[in-house]
DNA sequence: TGCGTGCTACGAAAGTGTTCGTATCTTAGT
DNA sequence: ACTAAGATACGAACACTTTCGTAGCACGCA
């Protein structure tokens, strides 16, 4: 069974293990609850409940040899980001790349710094194949 | 209410207005199963009632005039692309735009033509601004 | 041994998305 | 007027996601 496309919390979780490595359910929950950004509010069990699930559908894999589980992602970021890229692709800007580029240089948060770390990259990427 | 994020089901019918122009639910419904990627199956009431709800979120808008309901997007593509491009930003590229483009640009599906259109589309934002 | 603390396991509720069956309505044709 | 075709409206079923309450287990310590 091929890794399926993690849902929202799913992906918030996934985040925490990318960024911090190997961690307790603890762990994971007071990350989320420390992330400026997003006001996560859920609960502990919530966080063990949705490992559990996560560890079933193959998403993250599990340490139980202490009494407090250690999860770690059996999915990498880069792999799951091309997933999810594909599906926006296909979805919503029908296969094309370019008009996916195009939108997102044209979102308020890419920099006049991001654009020219982008073009570089382009060129090299022309350069190199 | 602003404009909220379609599913996927929703998404694929707004693909079809936004190609296609107002269109009945039967021309949608035909347009679907027409289709060649998707193996679309869902039958006629779906669409209806999916179409209906979109109508409740604001998503499309109807003219009752005809007995046959037309309906057209009440949601821009460029706009709707916008949200989901952010959502994905935020989500799994940590509100990273390059990150987001360098990803892209390593998909199968970006060809080399791609590569210098998009190269091209840089150059032309950094000069304009 | 008995208790408190922290952990896992699990059932279940609430919300949402997708699907369809059925009922009802409108219109055109005979 | 009656019928058949095609349209809308709507309830309900089903699956999935997210959430939490509660039960039960393991360990350290007085």
């Amino acid at each position: 069974m091929a890794s399926s496309k993690p849902t929202a919390a799913e992906l918030a979780i996934l985040r925490v293990l990318w960024r911090q490595g190997p961690s307790t359910v603890r762990a994971v929950h007071e990350a989320l609850l420390a992330e400026p950004a997003s006001d996560y509010t859920a609960g502990y069990t919530t966080v063990l409940k949705l490992l559990q699930i996560m560890r079933k559908k193959g998403l993250v894999v599990c340490d139980t040899a202490n009494m407090a589980h250690v999860y770690r992602p059996a999915v990498s970021e880069a792999e799951t980001q091309s997933d999810l890229v594909k599906d926006l692709l296909d979805g919503a800007f029908n296969g094309s790349t370019r008009a996916l580029v195009l939108r997102a240089l044209s979102m308020p948060s890419s920099t006049p710094e991001e654009l020219v770390e982008i073009r570089k990259l382009i060129e090299e990427l022309e350069r190199g194949g």
